[in-house]
DNA sequence: TGGCTATCGATATAACTTTATCGAATGAAT
DNA sequence: ATTCATTCGATAAAGTTATATCGATAGCCA
């Protein structure tokens, strides 16, 4: 009942679960197996029961698991169920709808503050929140104990805010800046990578509407 | 010289390289090794040369690669020059960070349309982008020839977009709302799953910070 | 000119992930 | 009660990706 070492793989496809579990309880459903879920995700069952293995639930031959059960399941694996406070710095586009994305908050991340360095937007709020000049944050962290980071920032100045946030003590950092941040050995950095998403599309698209390329 | 078969994770390298090597030509550095990349970069040499190698590209033994061919070959590879034309479909807060975002206009992707179907927001213009209302996609799509489109509507009505792109022609999909879309064989979705992310940091933290569990 | 070192490219090994297979268990139908 | 189909859980096989190793080559320095 811990998450010591699932891959990565796995780790993403179970919100997938999590929300398809969501559907059917809404639905009314109280059990389902891994040959429905395969069916209507489109993924093999096998896969489907080896992920859910890793969230420690079981189920039972001919009738599956619970779907209530299910989602606790995934819900405590992941964290989902405690509260993670965060940090956001960089109150641009981005910075902004992800400080209006009110789900978030169903699946514990509550992001307590916002910092910017632009005159013109510290002070007023965004979605709720106030925005603070970034000098704050390294005091501010330390003395409210925040864990997680949030970069939305250009890709020049987010490694300086990086190093700011290690040094407040912050241990994870979700970056939304194209560059990969250097960090000490003992934090955790997830990059959201748009570039790299668009890298798959474009390739993509170059083969299908570039010159004409022999695939074999 | 196509990007026949590389696997995914290469894939989404290979921007990580590029952003890299642009640094690199700014600094006037000409030259460049595999291991100087994976020292700043934190990778293996090995790897890194792999990675590129699927670009089609070669070295010379003890000086490395041309920055410049590199930057080159890892563009024309990914088709970053070539122009992606593309309609964006949900003008709220990430729609609208994605239409202000600039820098992808220089990877190729121009989006050219977005749409909602709030009527407030038809007819006015996010970042120079007019606001269309929905129902004119297929019509536009089809009449252009798009084959890009972005979705960053809410979950619930991500579906019957898609299934109006897919009947307007479109090939390929950037999909940033949580849902698994059903499409055809022979579209390709690639899905910006934010709640995947989510999953594996508060995972993180939850090893981390939560009930304390033996980790081996 | 002749070693020497750094680097590439290729091949081989190892690690990891996915998919297949099989026995056991459960519920439903006869 | 017995059979049958479905599903789980576990193990095995296949496939994929990452890392290590090795010979060849290009530049550097004596």
């Amino acid at each position: 009942m811990g998450p010591s070492s699932i891959p990565q793989a796995s780790l993403r496809r179970l919100p997938q679960y999590h929300y398809y579990l969501l559907e059917l309880e809404a639905k009314g459903i109280s059990r389902v197996s891994c040959t429905m879920i395969g069916r209507d995700l489109s993924c093999v069952p096998v896969q489907v029961r080896k992920d859910l293995q890793y969230t420690g639930i079981t189920g039972k031959p001919k009738t599956g698991y619970s779907v209530t059960e299910l989602i606790q399941a995934i819900e405590t694996f992941l964290g989902w169920n405690r509260v993670n406070e965060a940090f956001l710095v960089g109150v641009g586009n981005l910075g902004t709808a992800i400080l209006g994305h009110e789900r978030f908050s169903k699946y514990g991340l509550r992001i307590v503050a916002a910092f910017d360095t632009d005159p013109g937007k510290i002070g007023k709020r965004v979605h709720g929140k106030v925005v603070l000049p970034l000098a704050k944050l390294g005091n501010l962290a330390q003395r409210i104990s925040i864990h997680l980071g949030i970069i939305t920032t250009p890709a020049e100045v987010a490694q300086s805010v990086v190093d700011e946030m290690v040094g407040a003590g912050i241990q994870a950092i979700w970056n939304f800046a194209p560059v990969r941040l250097k960090v000490p050995e003992h934090i955790y950095v997830h990059n959201e990578d748009l570039y790299a998403s668009l890298a798959s599309l474009s390739c993509k698209l170059a083969t299908r509407f570039g010159v004409p390329i022999q695939e074999d």
